[in-house]
DNA sequence: AAGTCACATTCGCTAATACGAATATGACAA
DNA sequence: TTGTCATATTCGTATTAGCGAATGTGACTT
C-alpha cells in the first residue's frame, strides 16, 4: 500500500467488486456483518477481511452490540474524497446485480420470513452518512 | 483485471500514484511522451507502461505527430465515472508535489530555455477534455 | 468454568501488478 | 538502405493482493 496521495488510498479501496458489493450494501443503512454473509454468499473470512480493508482505509466505521459488529458508511473529511465516494454510491445503486443485493439483504433481514439461522440477529438501522 | 463492474476498472486505473501524476499534467493539455519522462524523471518504459495502462482503461486518447506521441485525456462516456475523473482532477490540482509537476512542465515546454534533449519536441496543445 | 456464537486473524498459495533491463517498432533523415 | 530518434513491448523478477482453510478472540449462555 504506497502511501504518495491519499486519493490513491481511496481508489485501491473502491478497486474490488466485493468491496463495491458491501459499500452498496451500507448505503443509507448500518448492517451487520451476519447479512453480508447472507446476501454476498461469500466465506464469512472473505467478507472480514475485505470490511477490514474498508475499516483502514477510513471508509466504514463499526459498531460492536455483544457479539454483533455493525458497519456503517463515513464520509472522508476531504471533500473531493467525499464527492468521489457520494458518486460512487449513485451508481453502484444504478448496476443491475448490486440492486438484486438490495433485494436480498431486504428478504434476509425484513422480509415475511427471515432466513435460516439469523433469526434474532439485529436489525439494520437507518442512518445518514454525515452530510 | 476483473471485468466486474465498471467502476472497478476505472478506481484501478487511478490507483497508482504514476499514473495520477501523468493524468494531473494532462488536465487541460494535450501533452507529448518525451515531457511526461521529462518531469515525472522516471525511466522511459515505466512512463509508456502507465500510459498504455491508462489507454486500456479508456480515459486517454492518443495522436500521433510524426515521431511523437500525444496523450490526453477524454472524459468517459458514464456520468458518473465523469464525475469521478473531474473530481480526481480537482483533487490533484490541489496537491503541493502535483503543483510542482506542472511548474516543471511549464519550464520543460515553455520556459526561457527548454531543457537540453527536448529542443524541437512539439509543444502541448490546449485542449477542452469533452465537456 | 466450559461451551457456543459472531466475527477476526493467520497461514500458505496463486494470481496480478510494477519494475528495471533489454529489445522491438515505426517514423523520419541521410 | 542504414541509421537514429521517440516510443512501445517483452522478459525475468520482486512485491502485492485475494483467496480458502484453519485457527484465534471476545461476548454471551449455561
Amino acid at each position: 500500500m504506497k502511501p504518495e496521495y491519499p486519493l490513491a488510498h481511496l481508489f485501491r479501496a473502491l478497486a474490488d467488486p466485493t468491496r463495491l458489493r458491501l459499500i452498496n450494501l451500507m448505503a443509507g443503512q448500518e448492517i451487520c456483518v451476519c447479512y453480508f454473509v447472507e446476501v454476498i454468499d461469500a466465506p464469512q473470512p472473505k467478507i472480514s477481511r475485505h470490511l477490514a480493508y474498508l475499516r483502514k482505509a477510513g471508509i466504514v466505521a463499526t459498531r460492536r452490540e455483544g457479539k454483533w459488529m455493525h458497519y456503517r458508511l463515513i464520509m472522508p473529511a476531504d471533500s473531493h474524497a467525499a464527492a468521489i465516494v457520494k458518486t460512487t454510491l449513485a451508481s453502484l445503486k444504478q448496476d443491475k446485480e448490486l440492486q438484486r443485493d438490495l433485494q436480498r439483504l431486504t428478504r434476509a433481514c425484513c422480509g415475511p420470513k427471515s432466513l435460516v439461522g439469523l433469526l434474532g440477529a439485529p436489525l439494520p438501522k437507518n442512518h445518514l452518512p454525515n452530510s
